[in-house]
DNA sequence: AATTTAATGTTAGCAGTGTAAACATGATAG
DNA sequence: CTATCATGTTTACACTGCTAACATTAAATT
């Protein structure tokens, strides 16, 4: 007889529905058929996630997450120009190759940051990661780092949004950078 | 006794629909909603949107009728480089000031502008005008000013998202402009 | 070790949703 | 005047987020 507890539910539930916010897009997702993928009752996830909001903050949380890895950013290591042209490539393959969860970490799906902990604080990482990255190239003030951060960041998050929806030039754009 | 039949239905559901998008976010929108409070029955909209992606649809067209509008670009004037900037601005403070219609717009409500006959159209007719405009200014290549303007464009759009989510530095950076 | 308690699961049910099908009405073309 | 067709209504279905009441198990307390 299978046990009555499920053990690593919210995990799995976690896992899941990153998956499946990838392959249709968070709109698709609904809390019913997640309990059911992961053969449980249909309003089991309730004990893990108050609201289907904190349910997508977990998965923008792992998206951040994941965005830091693909970047390869290693807070420790030196940094070339070259490497920055490089985590701005990454940072842009993730967006198009994730679109969909990329969608769900700068949409409206989740609306305040600040009302999900973990999800602000890999957020904060991601960028902070970003920033620290930058300020070893540059000799500028604190201020000015942090301006010329945004600006490339918002290159790079900008040409996601828009590659995805120009797929005309997305080829030619990869060697003209 | 009023009439049975309404006369401007279609206009109608999408001029509410464009408000209420913009005051909730098109995730709030329903069309039962959208139908009551044009005072008509539950599935009238179904006679003028086949689906809730069309009604979506029509509300971006909209978005980027305004979008141009509210970027003043003329395509007969003459342009300065100041110009340029303004509409850059423009272009931010329109993604700012209607975030929730911008995220109908640029995120993956809309799948397939394809799809969507007028939707392409008055996209396509916006960015059209944005490469006009760059064009006047450089004497590069048609090719070179394409890159030029998805460069600018997704800096400028860019911005928008991250200034949403990062309100800190919004106020700074209208002055750094 | 026995018992209480808190965490985590289930069942039943409400109100709201997108959408299809069948029917009603009224404007318009013949 | 009548037939047709666009546009409206009613009814119905399957699905959704979420709540409340109950069941089971693991953990804490005695």
């Amino acid at each position: 007889m299978k046990s009555y507890h499920h053990g690593n539910l919210k995990q799995e539930l976690i896992d899941c529905a990153c998956r499946l916010c990838e392959r249709d897009g968070y709109t698709k997702l609904s809390i019913r058929s997640l309990a059911k993928e992961s053969g449980v009752s249909q309003t089991a996830p309730y004990r893990h996630f108050e609201t289907k909001e904190t349910l997508y903050a977990s998965v923008a949380t792992e998206g951040f997450k994941k965005l830091s890895i693909a970047c390869h950013i290693d807070a420790d290591k030196k940094i070339t120009k070259k490497h920055l042209v490089e985590i701005g490539c990454n940072y842009i393959e993730f967006g198009l190759k994730n679109a969909n969860t990329y969608d769900l970490m700068f949409g409206t799906a989740v609306g305040n940051f600040a009302e999900y902990p973990e999800l602000l604080e890999s957020a904060n990482s991601t960028y902070e990661n970003m920033r620290l990255s930058f300020s070893k190239l540059a000799s500028d003030s604190d201020e000015v780092i942090a301006f010329k951060c945004i600006t490339l960041w918002s290159m790079v998050h900008g040409l996601v949004g828009i590659l995805r929806k120009v797929q005309v030039v997305g080829d030619d754009f990869e060697e003209g950078v």
